[in-house]
RNA sequence: GCUCGGAUGGUGGAAUUGGUAGACACGUUGGACUUAAAAUCCAAUGACCAUUGCGGUCGUGCGGGUUCAAGUCCCGCUCCGAGUACCA
């Protein structure tokens, strides 16, 4: 019986599916000592309209290996998966179609699963999740209003309960703690806390809650028409569909995730990610180092205040620099400078973030007419305003270095400002010097002179602080992270306003489900979706949603009209998994379940999500942590970022042929054509009589201008990749038949008829046209080969192009290992012992294999069972003790054919959790080594020898070998060198 | 600019502590089977030279170095990719 993949595969997904086989048991589930738990994780998809194509996969089919293989390793395992949906796609297609985004994504979530089951996952479905389903998002509005009642003790490094807090205020006020707060909070003692209003209260509460509302300066894209994190604006425009952003002041929900910097940073020594995921990371939250300076302004009681890191170059200052935006700046503008001040503000806030970032070089400030205060000098420095000052970081003020720096350098040089040198013996004039080097001495600074910088920081530091000037500071890039978006399919926030104050609706009424619209667009006026919605008030009293009509600011208040951001879903939904359907009304999930599966012990996903998801997920977690309610501060124990799948695109280039008169006809010439033509520099015209006939055929009487073929006569245009085979043929009829604008082209081939495309390699997108579809694959050569070829194409963390052509390699490969069990169309295997060297082939291929899966290596592995398959085809060995164990090996890539072959050879139920076979060393003693002979170095002939031999008498055997005379050539060799086992190398 | 990766045949990619470079697969070529095609099987396949046979020279982006021995280690470059970007 031939491999019949189709029959094959149906039938083992359906037996998974009716055994549940692959569902995860909870510790209560087992009698006695549970199994010990491992959890394997994808980064669950957004559901888009596009469905899967052979890129998404990746990812998963690694993790599946994985997860198989610790089935049979004895391990209880989790590997669940689910959907991320809500998000805009879903929200763009609504309004474009005014169908409920709730439909679309439903319809799309089918079309994955169907997809995915396609492929053979032993996913646990019973314990999916979906972001929009309100029995999740309740959830995620119960972690809002955890954080909304939190604030951040910095000084144990711990969020704690807000009630905490207003008994810390009533008793000491805010002077003695140490909380993460906004810049701006007044300080205030217990007495006059005590006297502050209810309101005035909550005001100031809202400085320290963990989520808070706060006028913010956002990014706004007017083209999606919403607020977009930092993360989602990659070069200054919006990462989906690249449209512009500008800066603009909101009232916007934002979450403390800064008070968290240093333990995101320091959290990441104990992951096993990837360094450059690290890396990423640590530069996204930018800790650094320095000190907050304090300068006086003349004629003024304001002060500015700056960050730096080099405080030991205090001497170097020679003036100010502040950012256009600082608050500071109207109020010390000088009236003769007044003007130019405004002038250069409006400029400046004209200028896109884009803009800003594209023209680094230009130099651009204004002098405010008005001078700080050198700390120790005492001297005047000018106070200019630049937009090379950030508003958003430290202070949004500097204190400039020009000889330590080369922005203030370069700033000083524009606009004629001094250049004080205090570094001793290095040359200023030309360029800042900004290393840190410790053997260069600083000089004209008083009693800093002749210190190294890591001397000069601290005495620097200290004398500042004497002064009551400055204090060390550890300045953080990492900022607040805007949490409301102006959309409609996101979760609602349990929040309604009182008097323009929030507050939040209490936990036992939770899910607030979201409200229908009549359309998914701003309201007129500008307010979000939800502002459409007739019922969107919140009844105090009985606790329910009500209609609009009933707000009376009494009992009634209106609802907020923002929804959460794509991330908030996702920050914890690793959690919910571990608990079952049935047990997750009460909590995320039971503490039981929670304490057993702890957390993600592999991780799978793209690099994308290296700032965004990664980051708020282990915020969310070490928040969930102090509060007691997860046993774990960090989600991820293990993270690998699979690389991305690109699409081979495939081209047809249109000739733009040079003509006196009218050009009107579509010609598309072959690529082998074109490329000879230009390689012997001749015209196309003159490239063989075929090609003749054909043009003139076409051209019927244009006159040709005559010129050398060259790449810039034609136009290359995309086209699909399904009409294109294996040896870059076009199907012209077939493409004709696709796509009607080529309906009319005219295609010129070469002699034989054929017509080739030119290829190149692109992210794999429906609008280049080279996308794959899983399906596809599954269909023509089943889930198995599919599995094995996307693990086959290279290491999985690499980038690499799709390549259909080899597909038909592990086919085959499949084909031999079916081959192996069966006798023509019998199935049939003996049951004789198996011989010395198919033992030797078997072990040696559960050792490597063993090692690839725990390195990650799965390509490699995937080589190795060719070798396998090859070297027992060739022993022609069909004996059970050898097929047995093969079947478990190769099950966790290739799990249809593997249940298939397990069921033959007599046994029921499936594969997946019979034991690992266990690898023998002693099949793989050798008595004999096949020893490379080289001569300086240069692998000459092999020789067979035994590894009982002594060196001396290796020696003795190889120099006496004829081949060795020969390559010596009567000359002594001047040193033999003899590694047992490895190798003989003869110098001389 | 900075940080992190990477560069090996026609192609995707192997190569454990430095120890037979190019495993495995694709592609290509030749052969067997067949009326023919497909499928299958066998053989060859880094480049160059030699060829009746034995064989030889070069070769892992470039230039140096360490070593009996370097794709692997060290120094200096080039190019490509990713992330990040006026962060004081």
């Amino acid at each position: 019986m031939a491999y019949d993949y189709k029959a094959i595969e149906q039938k083992w997904q359906k037996y998974w599916a009716e055994h549940q086989t692959f569902r995860a048991k909870q510790p209560q589930d087992f009698e006695g000592e549970p199994k010990p738990p491992f959890y394997v994780l994808d980064m669950f998809p957004y559901p888009s309209g596009a469905g899967l194509h052979v890129g998404h996969p990746l990812g998963y089919i690694a993790s599946d290996i994985y997860a198989r293989f610790k089935r049979h390793k004895g391990f209880n395992v989790l590997h669940p998966q689910g959907y991320d949906s809500f998000g805009l796609p879903a929200e763009q297609y609504a309004i474009q179609t005014g169908q409920h985004p709730a439909k679309t994504t439903e319809t799309n979530i089918k079309r994955y699963r169907e997809q995915l089951d396609k492929i053979g996952f032993s996913f646990d479905w019973s314990r999916e999740v979906r972001t929009s389903d309100p029995k999740y998002y309740k959830w995620t509005q119960w972690i809002f209003i955890q954080l909304f009642e939190s604030w951040y003790d910095a000084d144990v490094q711990k969020s704690k309960a807000i009630s905490e807090l207003i008994s810390i205020f009533e008793n000491q006020g805010n002077s003695k703690i140490d909380a993460v707060c906004d810049e701006d909070t007044p300080a205030f003692s217990a007495s006059e806390w005590s006297a502050f209003s209810e309101e005035q209260k909550e005001e100031i509460l809202l400085n320290y809650r963990l989520t808070y509302l706060a006028e913010t300066e956002v990014n706004w894209c007017p083209a999606l028409g919403t607020v977009l994190a930092n993360d989602e604006i990659v070069n200054g425009v919006s990462e989906r569909g690249g449209h512009p952003v500008t800066r603009k002041k909101m009232k916007q929900w934002s979450m403390r995730i800064s008070a968290f910097a240093e333990r995101l940073l320091s959290g990441l020594d104990n992951l096993d990610w990837s360094e450059s995921l690290k890396e990423t990371q640590k530069n996204w939250i930018g800790k650094s180092v320095g000190a907050q300076l304090k300068f006086n302004i003349k004629n003024s009681k304001s002060l500015i205040e700056a960050f730096t890191t080099r405080p030991d170059t205090i001497y170097g200052v020679s003036f100010m620099v502040l950012a256009p935006e600082h608050d500071l700046v109207t109020q010390i503008t000088t009236p003769e400078q007044k003007e130019e001040v405004e002038v250069y503000i409006k400029a400046a806030a004209k200028r896109s973030e884009r803009e800003r970032m594209a023209d680094v070089k230009t130099i651009t400030g204004a002098f405010t007419g008005a001078y700080a205060e050198h700390p120790l000098t005492k001297e005047p420095l000018p106070i200019w305003i630049g937009d090379y000052v950030l508003a958003g970081y430290g202070t949004g003020a500097v204190m400039a270095v020009p000889c330590g720096d080369q922005r203030d350098h370069d700033f000083a040089n524009h606009f004629g400002i001094s250049i004080p040198n205090v570094f001793d013996g290095i040359d200023i004039s030309q360029e800042a010097y900004a290393d840190k080097t410790n053997a260069t001495k600083i000089a004209n600074s008083d009693f800093l002179n002749g210190l190294g910088v890591l001397e000069a920081i601290p005495k620097a530091i200290e004398a500042l602080q004497k002064l009551g000037q400055g204090e060390k500071k550890v300045n953080y890039r990492l900022r607040d992270a805007v949490f409301s978006r102006q959309r409609y399919w996101g979760e609602p926030f349990p929040v309604y306003y009182v008097n323009g104050l929030p507050k939040m609706i209490d936990e036992k009424h939770l899910p607030l489900e979201l409200p229908e619209v009549e359309k998914y667009l701003p309201t007129e006026d500008g307010a979000p979706p939800l502002g459409r919605a007739n019922d969107w008030a919140w009844d105090t009293k009985s606790n329910k949603v009500v209609s609009n009509d009933k707000t009376d600011h009494k009992t009634v208040f209106p609802l907020e009209l923002n929804t959460m951001p794509g991330w908030a879903g996702s920050s914890w939904y690793l959690f919910r998994y571990m608990e079952e359907q049935n047990n997750r009304d009460q909590h995320i999930a039971s503490e039981k379940a929670l304490e057993y599966w702890n957390s993600v012990d592999l991780y799978i996903g793209g690099s994308e999500h290296a700032t965004g998801h990664l980051l708020y997920s282990r915020f969310w977690t070490k928040f969930l942590n102090d509060k007691g309610v997860l046993p774990v501060n960090e989600p991820f124990k293990k993270l690998i970022n699979q690389g991305m799948i690109l699409g081979e695109s495939a081209f047809v280039y249109r000739w733009n042929y040079n003509v006196e008169g009218e050009n009107f006809k579509t010609v598309f010439v072959s690529k082998s054509i074109i490329d000879e033509s230009i390689r012997n520099e001749e015209m196309l015209i003159n490239y063989s009589e075929s090609v003749a006939n054909q043009i003139y055929k076409i051209l019927d009487g244009v006159q040709l201008k005559s010129s050398k073929t060259q790449s810039s006569h034609f136009s290359p245009l995309h086209v699909d990749v399904s009409v294109v085979n294996a040896s870059n043929q076009l199907d012209i009829e077939s493409l004709k038949n696709i796509k009607p604008k080529f309906k009319d082209a005219h295609f010129i081939t070469n002699e034989l008829g054929k017509f080739t495309v030119g290829r190149e390699v692109e992210k794999m997108s429906k609008s280049k046209f080279n996308v794959v579809n899983p399906d596809d694959v599954c269909e023509e050569y089943g889930a198995d080969s599919l599995r094995l070829y996307e693990m086959f194409l290279g290491p999985l963390e690499q980038a690499k192009p799709w390549n259909t052509a080899g597909l038909s390699g592990v086919h085959n490969f499949l084909k031999k290992l079916w081959k192996l069990y069966h006798d023509g169309d019998q199935f049939s295997v003996s049951e004789e012992p198996a011989s010395k060297e198919a033992l030797k082939t078997l072990h040696k291929t559960i050792k490597k294999v063993t090692q690839d899966i725990e390195d990650f290596s799965f390509n490699t592995s995937v080589s190795t069972f060719m070798i396998c398959v090859n070297e027992l085809s060739q022993q022609k060995c069909n004996s059970r003790e050898i097929l047995e164990p093969l079947a478990v090996l190769i099950s966790p890539y290739a799990p249809h054919i593997a249940e298939e072959l397990w069921e033959r050879l007599g046994h029921s139920g499936s594969i997946s959790e019979v034991q690992y076979p266990l690898f023998d060393e002693k099949y793989l003693k050798e008595d004999s080594k096949t020893y490379p002979i080289s001569f300086n170095g240069k692998m000459r002939f092999t020789m067979d020898l035994s590894l009982d031999l002594s060196k001396d008498k290796l020696e003795e055997i190889v120099m006496a070998d004829e081949r060795t005379q020969k390559q010596l050539d009567g000359r002594t060799p001047k040193k033999v060198i003899i590694v047992p086992g490895k190798i003989v190398n003869i110098v001389g």
